[in-house]
DNA sequence: TTGTACGCGTTATCAG
DNA sequence: CTGATAACGCGTACAA
């Protein structure tokens, strides 16, 4: 469909007002070297005539577009959900906007994504999605392609490839750390798919954290899950509860799954925190609300999505000043489904 | 920063191949009247240097950007995340974009968002949000501009306002009907703001059910809060618990504030529902796994992204064919927490 | 079926 | 300080 538009053009303006164009667009830009009186009237006239630039005429010429490209997995997961919106706001603070492109039916998807959003306008992008094992030929070929790229939980060594995430070891660690230090030492794990990144690491800060206690890693007191929901911990903890194995406490690697590991452990007429302490990872809202209020490793969710944004608006306009990985700090955060063993 | 860009334009892909740039033109958007040898060698030359197109410039020759404005309160409130979440996926479905705008801070972003959406290349705005009392001069500004708008919660006569919302009104009557149903007649209700249009129709749905049912209302059993989380619920069940009126179910007009109130609940000594039925609002994934399971009413989230993008594009490309407000219906879901009064 | 020439609305260049 | 004029990269009548 042909849209007539507004074509009130900045031709139009510059005849109203009689001035070059040249001098609209210094106006509309804040140059300097304009007269202060032509200034005033080249404004006034804009102001009355109601004119609005086109920003597509604009990006052509001037060849920036203000525009990222801000790819998550999944908008239902309160995580994303958290960094994206931190995300737009920072680029709306720096008069930038977000193209959202969810990949949540498959991550093919994320290549014809990448490489619709290159077409289109955008200087930059945000990968915020977990890192599994994928193709990620379109990543690496947007890296050569000098595109500023910053993803959360992922490696590449590459020079304009910043990655920005939350320490997740650290996070395992401060996790069973704290468990230890209530006495626990028979303390199972509930965690997320392998193929996950913060999967791995929260296990390495798992047993980081056993053999500093020197606790023995014991195998059957581990249970993976096919992904990090509520159903996935109840049904971990079910599998748990039948295996040979007794434990005092519980690492969860996500809120979801420590609820739903209590709901389970409650129908199996165990008591948290009097018979098992648990805790879990992430820090969501309902924790708070929680029967118990859980114990949890808080994530810094919005921050992350601010960094990533700020690192690559960095990227954008000074190329090559920024690099590297950035890791955010977890904390502790105490409520009661945790309790001294004595 | 001046980009150097991937300078490969439709006139060198058009000199490489030998052809003019029209015909590589008829080729990227597959125009009939195109020879098969020379479709085929055109598109084998593109395919060798890689050439992609710039959208920018084909926006600007064409007047069409595909891109949609995503205009919506707060990313962090899972309702709101979940529309979003619908709206990107059936938009990208379509082949259009999304530009993500999020008005968590005041509601006047909303109005320089806009402008700045319009300015730029979005040809319709999808306003999703709750609708309280502000200034809406420039959802004015737009429809009178013609540009194509779908929103929430909100009415305004206008033959290119859209609005695509939950059936609020019915959906608070399910709630006090199904208390009704399993014989309760002193029913306690939480409400969010009155500011909100969503509150006031749940409101009103209430009153129906106990009309029906020659309850009289009684305004020591509702309580109205200052937003719709957790807390809120759990001030709110505290100041209905001072009250001096009884009431054996609780009517929450949200998920997060049923949790909140059975918290406090709880802290007073009371069981659910033994000794109070609760039925909240939205069904959260939460809501499942809480203790005890939360019986709700659910609301289509993904669904009125869908459809709020549908209606756009709609709108988009035949201009005047839709029009009018579209509610889509919620439903019982029947879980723990509410019990029949003997 | 293919090519030419112009337009889209703005910024950049370079004189003046 | 200001103004022609040339890009920017592609779509589209119109002509061939």
């Amino acid at each position: 469909m042909r849209k007539k538009k507004n074509t009130l053009t900045i031709t139009q303006v510059a005849q109203e007002a009689g001035v070059s164009v040249q001098t609209v667009s210094r106006v509309m830009n804040n140059y300097e070297y304009v007269a202060d009186g032509t200034r005033q009237h080249v404004q006034e006239v804009i102001k009355r005539l109601g004119y609005r630039p086109s920003g597509i005429a604009r990006s052509l010429a001037s060849r920036r577009s203000y525009t990222l490209g801000l790819v998550t997995s999944d908008l239902s997961d309160p995580f994303f959900a958290l960094v994206a919106a931190g995300a737009e706001v920072e680029a709306s603070r720096n008069n930038y906007f977000c193209i959202l492109s969810s990949t949540e039916r498959n991550l093919d998807d994320e290549a014809r994504y990448v490489r619709m959003l290159t077409e289109r306008f955008v200087e930059g992008i945000f990968l915020a999605r977990p890192s599994t094992i994928y193709d990620d030929d379109h990543l690496a070929e947007l890296i050569a392609n000098g595109l500023p790229v910053v993803t959360t939980a992922y490696h590449l060594p590459a020079s304009n490839l910043m990655v920005v995430d939350v320490d997740n070891v650290e996070g395992g660690y401060q996790a069973v750390a704290h468990l230890t230090r209530l006495g626990h030492r028979d303390i199972a794990m509930i965690t997320g798919p392998m193929a996950y990144k913060s999967a791995r690491d929260r296990l390495e800060g798992y047993c980081k954290a056993l053999a500093e206690h020197s606790i023995l890693y014991e195998e059957a007191r581990v249970v993976v899950t096919d992904g990090w929901h509520y159903e996935d911990g109840y049904n971990a903890m079910n599998r748990l509860l039948l295996q040979p194995v007794s434990f005092t406490a519980l690492f969860a690697q996500s809120d979801e799954m420590a609820i739903g590991a209590i709901r389970a452990l409650k129908e199996a007429g165990k008591h948290v925190p009097a018979d098992v302490s648990v805790i879990g990872y992430n820090d969501l809202d309902v924790s708070t609300y929680y029967d118990p209020p859980l114990t949890t490793i808080f994530q810094p969710k919005r921050e992350i999505g601010v960094l990533g944004v700020q690192l690559l608006i960095q990227a954008i306009e000074h190329p090559g000043s920024v690099k590297g990985e950035f890791l955010l700090k977890t904390h502790l955060v105490e409520r009661e489904s945790c309790r001294r063993l004595e």
